[in-house]
DNA sequence: CATGAATGAGGTTTCATTCAT
DNA sequence: GATGAATGAAACCTCATTCAT
């Protein structure tokens, strides 16, 4: 006797209108980053997460139509994170100093939280999930900064799609190792970022 | 009865001796290997392998333990694959030629079925197939291409993982957003790989 | 992490192959026409279908994608039994007799098991369900019919179509106040149709 | 807490003393009709029926102790509509014209709005409902009109059910079908009326 | 060995109802 | 009174796995 809505929703479902929702839309939304790091995808569940946040099954879903949904706001939350860490490269003087910030910011994001960092670049990738999460910003930003720190460089759209596929690539399998001195680490991708730059340039 | 978690072996289940039920097993890891492309995680279940495989889920079970064993399988196929096009980078004479070699074999393996390839390194990373996958091989490979070619490079080992990470994530990265020019991205990775060898060996 | 498949489907997921799976689908319809006969549609849920067939849930999913596909096999199985029996009146002289045959199986029909023809009606009507039914065939039926009985009938199937509405209204009713005695109700719906058809003609 | 089944009362909460909250309790029974007509039994939920109203759910729950008592509610409203209709039947010269306005009302009734007038028609035979609905008044009105109509009528009580069956069942498959031809499907309606008692009453 | 019917734990989701604010 | 956030029982449904045939 059922209808089915159909295309599923990732969106939150209702803004929360009092200052107590608030409180517990964040709640569910920390407690399914905890919950993604602790037992990966495989134990990620709405119940887990909605007990993790302390709340009930029926609250979460007043707020986040499904499981999905709970993926997109914890990328969001950490897209935005990011960015607003990354937009300070803008500031610095040159090119070269603000590519090296945002070397920097990756690293620091990507370590910060290892695990959840990995599986929501892993979760980014899915079909489903493409489009609902807005990368163009982050794009039009490491863009940016490429074309300062290399300005004759023909394909910026590519090398930034490059080198953000290089300090993820490198900083995740570094996080998976269990890597923690982040200094070597951000020099390391300095190299590799630099060492791109300068020789894929003249192709 | 319903899925018991309990001690998982992730072998298949008997060495197919008659060629009968070899050629069995080879369809059901191709099988395995198509659902989880067309799919992806989602829809890879053992009654999706078993129909696409065109056997009963009952011989599935008969040559596979269970799910976890089809995607191990799938991952000793690949990378049985993958180290034996690598290892032909030994036999070249300079250490530049072998490391473009390997270059090039990885970028082969990731787009050959990019979908699969990615997928398969994501799975590669879940903490329950850890030690089911020999790694091993693979890396000392690597390390010893990459001590030919950076004969003073301080950390083999490291820069190891770096470049396969480097190679994984720029070629993954362009398989997603569908590149097919696997001679311009060959360029890209060589520029990355080279340039991270040169540059953060004197740290 | 999941997608919906969309469209609802109505008819069995699987036709049984062996022969104890054909019993189980049997069991399973028939624990239906029970459920929905005891507990009304409220209780109608496929855990209390499964229960009462003594099958798992699961077993009933083998075979019926949904409630919707229960009540819709239910439909099937009660009209084919209809249909049969009130194909006999085309067997009948003259279409005065056809056409009590018919009201005679309609009755017999409506009262065998009153709470679930009527229920049944009921959920025949649904927009949902509407097409999934064929009632094309007892159209047509009736409409043979009502032309033989009534040869010079302007609009037999507006006729055929007033002559269920009738029969089915007033044995429903008679179903849902416990009339018992068949023969009464009878003569009063024949009273209806032939008064109907004698009345409505010349118009 | 979730729903407690326990001991229902239907009828309003409170009698609606001010004229503000009369104009609520109107305006959520009107709500309440509305989602029945528009999404049917499958959508009609507590919740869509305050949001339809302009309500919080609370307030809904101000004036109804449940669920069930919107549906109470809504076929209080409509049967008094139809019965202050249908009450200007008695003051007709004829019990003919009395039994041909009865059948006027009943057919402007259930195809003013011919949705609701189904499904309410279906509520009101759900047993968990039965005595909260008075049907007595109604049947009393007919048996009446039908004595009037034709006096020596050996069971007036038989005969109104039957008509009121008739009725219903002639016009809502008619509303089913999307007849919008009122004249002619009264006169159908009336063929079927006169035609039974002009026959049943000998037996 | 092969088959596929059967199982049921466990995940997803809804919605009637309550109650703190 | 009015509000809407929160609750959780209960329904829905899937799929890994087993086992009788």
């Amino acid at each position: 006797m059922s209808q089915r809505p159909s295309h599923k929703p990732y969106r939150p479902r209702k803004a929360p209108a009092q200052s107590r929702s608030e409180a517990t839309v964040a709640s569910i939304v920390e407690a399914a980053a905890q919950v993604l790091e602790s037992e990966g995808f495989e134990g990620f569940n709405t119940n887990a997460v909605a007990r993790r946040a302390g709340v009930s099954i029926g609250s979460l879903y007043q707020y986040f139509p499904g499981k999905d949904a709970l993926i997109v706001a914890l990328i969001r939350r950490e897209s935005a994170r990011f960015y607003e860490d990354a937009s300070v490269a803008l500031t610095k003087r040159s090119g070269k100093a603000a590519l090296e910030y945002l070397i920097g910011a990756s690293v620091r994001q990507q370590l910060q939280r290892p695990m959840l960092a990995r599986l929501l670049d892993i979760a980014e990738g899915r079909p489903a999930l493409r489009g609902e999460v807005a990368k163009g910003e982050m794009d039009a930003l490491v863009e940016t900064i490429v074309g300062r720190a290399a300005p004759r460089y023909p394909n910026p759209e590519v090398a930034a799609a490059d080198l953000l596929a290089i300090v993820k690539g490198m900083v995740d399998a570094a996080g998976e190792r269990g890597e923690r001195d982040l200094d070597d680490l951000e020099r390391r991708v300095r190299a590799a970022v630099f060492g791109y730059l300068s020789r894929s340039g003249g192709a």
